[in-house]
RNA sequence: GCGCCCUUAGCUCAGUUGGAUAGAGCGUCUGGCUACGAACCAGAAGGUCGGGAGUUCGAAUCUCUCAGGGCGCACCA
């Protein structure tokens, strides 16, 4: 409902500023006046048009104040300060309309969505860099659907790459292990953690001797070549391992359809270095005409040997994505979700019947910071390619990584060097098997919640208590990872994700339970209290009423805020808004007893506002990906 | 050396397109449960927005510069 206001307002205002002073200005900026007592917009766009006019800032907010006219929607509009207009909503209107839950609708653009997220090489379990991956991923998704647009997700793996196969070479070289041992071994619950094990062990053979390094290349090019042994072996575990990272996200509701990767812009460096490479110009990189590119400035494409590197993989992979590969995959159905959805993966020949993947509009790719130049490489490659609109709708959705703080890496057994002790944050290091992993984190905060639950709730069954700690756990791991802005390192510490107070998701799920609890004790239904009857004016004035608007302002927000989240590709601001709505919720929850008002029309307005706000709140968290429980 | 990011309260972080008095959580201290459940609330203390210069009616936000920290810069992915 705000953002429906908002972009009336605009309309109104632009018509106003061509029909006045014939002006067409690119953007007009509309803020939120720091009270609401002000109004509930603000245009400082009188200072902007000062110079421009050759008026003072307070002469023009006068014209625009008198010649505005009446806007559907808005009571008045006033002057303030030095030339701020404020603009007042008819509170009465926007709260009917609210309270009914009605739904303006908004512009919806056309053509498919691609949002890659997880991807997490097949070799080793998942860790909480990883968490923070799948949930900003997921969470962008639920984004675009609230939206209205249609969204696909991928998870991308690689899984003939050298991780992979580092993993193969601790199997058989440094264990030892037959075919059916190792398939014996994948058997296990969490075969993912042996492989954290080993891929670590594996690191430090390499480093005890150089020569140990030669397995790796044998490997790596025996699953390059496939068909043998080492290369079903290889095949095995990472479908294996994939498979547990699946179950992993699926404990945090996170949902994908998987993909493994198989297998002139360019030219053939015939000196140097890069001899006999296909290379291409390193993104950023810039070339003076005539000029040759110097080695550091070349990205290898296709290897001397033949092979295709990582970037090389990725451009055929954007080609397919935007639908320009002219060729597809075959796919067949690899992982069912519990809630009916299905995950199918990539495979040479799939089954006949298979849903429609690729040839989207626009992508997004969930990826790590450190990875910015190689996405960038792949742009420049589309660009180079003559596919300006593409690259133009590829967004590297980039993030920050999580790391652990000192005190973190201490507690989980780590020696620390006196320099890594000053850092305020240490890097995770899959290589050396340093990191917390995403199912011990899970578990642990599983276990928390549910110590709280037995204590809060002995009467409740047992596997009810569990199911209400596992939704606790998961709001509160799916919270932690959104509050962060994405290029904010998190320093990751147990205290504070553990911690179901303050800014957390417990606080936001414990506010919706309260407002359900006020119509539990009363016997009543949230959906009844729809606003019909109710003389909103009478209670929008003076002090209290500015007191309760603000809930009414905040509640009317979801939308306003979910396209801000789109437009900047950054979630947090959702976090936020859940959290300061739940804040505002409990502050009224303290000041105004609901079910003892004796005014009965009153009390059904008050009912009507914990309604809004609890469904409102709700459609947030679901958002978030966090569900609430029925009690807490 | 080159490129990207960061520096805001004791700690961890918000501050969206420059705008009205720079905010929150945690921690500390003080107070509030015979209940619409305290996983909550109220109050207090706590700030040269890393330093400097510039642009602007107006800068935590934009530009330059210096300092400190991080991450990239493989025929790895």
């Amino acid at each position: 409902m705000y953002r429906h206001l908002e972009g009336r307002l605009t309309q109104h205002v632009r018509d106003f500023l061509r029909r006045t002073y014939d002006l067409e200005l690119p953007r007009i900026v509309i803020e939120q006046p720091p009270r609401v007592e002000l109004g509930e917009y603000a245009l400082p766009l009188a200072f902007e048009l000062a110079k421009k006019l050759r008026k003072s800032p307070r002469k023009i907010a006068e014209e625009i104040v008198a010649g505005l006219g009446a806007v559907p929607g808005f009571e008045k509009f006033e002057l303030a300060g030095a030339g701020y207009i404020n603009a007042h909503v008819k509170r009465e209107e926007l709260a009917s309309a609210l309270a009914a839950d009605e739904k303006p609708r908004a512009q919806v653009p056309p053509g498919k969505i691609l949002v890659e997220h997880t991807s997490i090489n097949p070799n080793k379990a998942a860790h909480i860099g990883h968490l923070r991956n799948a949930i900003l991923g997921d969470t962008f998704v639920r984004l675009l659907q609230f939206a209205g647009r249609d969204v696909d997700v991928q998870n991308y793996i690689d899984n003939t790459g050298v991780q992979v196969a580092d993993v193969v070479v601790g199997f058989l070289h440094i264990e030892k292990k037959s075919r059916e041992e190792i398939e014996q071994v994948t058997r296990q619950p969490r075969f993912d953690y042996y492989c954290w094990d080993l891929y670590a062990r594996v690191s430090q053979w390499y480093e005890q001797n150089k020569e140990n390094r030669t397995a790796r290349h044998q490997v790596l090019h025996a699953i390059g070549e496939g068909g043998n042994e080492t290369a079903a072996i290889a095949d095995v575990i990472s479908i294996m391992v994939l498979r547990r990272h699946l179950m992993t996200m699926d404990r945090l509701g996170i949902e994908a359809f998987a993909k493994l990767k198989e297998s002139g812009v360019l030219y053939l460096e015939t000196e140097g270095k890069n001899k006999g490479c296909w290379v291409m110009k390193r993104a950023g990189a810039s070339v003076g005409e005539g000029e040759q590119l110097s080695e550091e400035d070349q990205k290898v494409i296709v290897r001397s040997n033949g092979t295709v590197g990582y970037v090389g993989k990725d451009i055929a992979y954007h080609l397919w994505k935007f639908g320009l590969l002219g060729r597809d995959f075959g796919y067949r159905k690899f992982y069912h979700y519990p809630r009916g959805h299905d995950c199918w993966i990539s495979t040479t020949v799939g089954a006949l019947d298979h849903p429609h993947f690729g040839g989207v509009e626009e992508i997004y790719n969930v990826i790590d910071a450190r990875q910015a130049e190689a996405q960038n490489s792949v742009i420049e490659a589309l660009r180079a390619l003559g596919y300006n609109r593409q690259a133009d709708h590829y967004t590297h959705f980039s993030y920050e990584m999580v790391a652990l703080t000192p005190r973190c890496a201490a507690e989980l057994g780590y020696q620390l060097s006196e320099e890594d002790k000053a850092r305020s944050y240490i890097e995770v290091s899959g290589r050396k098997g340093f990191g917390v992993k995403a199912d011990d984190l899970i578990d642990s905060l599983i276990a928390s919640a549910k110590k709280e639950v037995d204590d809060r709730h002995a009467a409740v069954a047992e596997p009810e208590r569990l199911s209400i700690a596992t939704q606790i756990a998961v709001g509160a791991l799916r919270y932690f990872m959104l509050k962060f802005t994405k290029s904010s390192v998190i320093a990751f510490d147990f205290k504070e994700a553990l911690s179901f107070e303050g800014e957390t998701g417990p606080y936001a799920q414990y506010a919706v339970v309260r407002a359900g609890n006020i119509f539990r004790k009363g016997g009543m239904e949230p959906d009844q209290f729809t606003g019909e009857e109710i003389d909103f004016s009478k209670y929008f004035s003076g002090e209290g009423g500015n007191e309760i608007w603000e809930l009414w302002l905040a509640s009317s927000k979801t939308s306003y805020i979910i396209d801000q989240c789109i437009a900047t590709a950054e979630p947090a601001y959702l976090a936020k808004h859940a959290f300061q709505l739940a804040q505002q919720f409990n502050y009224f929850y303290h000041r105004y007893p609901i079910l003892s008002e004796p005014d009965e029309e009153r009390k059904k307005f008050l009912l009507t506002t914990v309604a809004v706000v609890r469904r409102e709140l709700i459609r947030a968290l679901a958002v978030m990906g966090i569900s609430v429980p029925p009690v807490m």
